[in-house]
DNA sequence: TGTACATCAGTGAACGCGCGTTCACTGATGTAC
DNA sequence: TGTACATCAGTGAACGCGCGTTCACTGATGTAC
């Protein structure tokens, strides 16, 4: 039967949200329609009056990702103060164990390689992380700022990655703690 | 039929290192048993005859990749200016276009946490590579050099990582650019 | 404002496909004597 | 050293399963008049 515009928008926006945490929880590949679909509350077979197809899914709900991701860096932008407060919070235990709201990056990057239907979003989100990155966070010299920002996201999500594929608690802690120091 | 002892140790020998090169340039779940059979030279129903199950290959195979990329750092140890040798190779285009040969860490991080089979054997990897590079890079203040080492390694991964994730050649090589231009 | 009908999102069964895994069979190897 | 037989790696068909995708059907919504 036919619904509201407004409820089917909504649908819309809650597949994408569902997709989007479970992807970043279980990889692209790892996650069925079916699953994402009863996590929105519906079953499998209206997922197609939504989406083309699971590479139209991954290619929407990658720039939904961005968005959400991006938005905490806007919040950050203001201060040195918050800038620094934002990196405290990437490298933190909290966000290591809830990939399901945390950096896209960390959580897909090597599968975005393999999966050509992200690998523009992803483009896009890094260029943009780079570009606010090097305009807000308070270097020492500003010359090498964008140098800087490269490095810097570089070992944010390197560390984040590692930390969360390691299998000893301790050392993953260790790993964040440690590249945490680097920033006081 | 039954075959020469050596021969079939061989064999098995093959499985890994086709699986090991497979894994890491399409994924653990990008790769099925048939195709990485199929170029062993052989037909998918005698994998069962050299491992329990695919989770069991996962293990396998990461260990023997993890053996590989270390040899990599063994012959690099010896001196400071091959372990910077190391570091540059490790940030070339060459690296990044042949993730097959290159890195377990940056070619399978993100998927690494979600494969239980993998964790152990990427613990101990990442364990082992820590403590070669904080014994063996050149630091400036030895009393920070497993903090160094972990930071640096983390750059590694996350820049390797990002460079194959970005869809932009430029950009791409921008990035392995201006983080070895921080080693120099 | 009321009526008639076309629209279209949701349902759940069904499809084809590729996957990991199993199995009966083969026949040269390795071993017991 | 020669013979008889058990072993076991390789083959390819077959199995069950879950996946992405399709489809006929439903019925309230939205629209044309």
């Amino acid at each position: 039967m036919r619904y509201p515009a407004a409820e089917t928008a909504e649908k819309h926006e809650r597949i994408l949200d569902q997709a989007s945490g479970l992807f970043r929880q279980r990889g692209f590949s790892g996650v069925s329609l079916s699953e994402i679909m009863k996590a929105t509350g519906l079953t499998h077979g209206s997922f197609y009056n939504h989406f083309d197809s699971k590479d139209a899914l991954i290619s929407k709900s990658l720039e939904y990702t961005s968005r959400k991701n991006l938005s905490g860096l806007v919040n950050a932008k203001n201060s040195p103060e918050s800038m620094l407060a934002y990196v405290m919070d990437y490298l933190s235990p909290e966000h290591r164990d809830a990939p399901e709201n945390g950096c896209l990056m960390a959580a897909l990057g090597t599968e975005i390689s393999r999966e050509p239907a992200a690998r523009a979003g992803f483009t896009t989100h890094l260029k943009t992380s780079v570009e606010r990155f090097a305009a807000y966070f308070p270097w020492s010299k500003k010359r090498n700022s964008r140098r800087n920002a490269i490095r810097t996201l570089s070992t944010l999500v390197g560390a984040m990655m590692l930390a969360r594929a390691v299998d000893d608690p301790a050392f993953s802690d260790e790993i964040l703690r440690e590249v945490r120091a680097d920033f006081v």
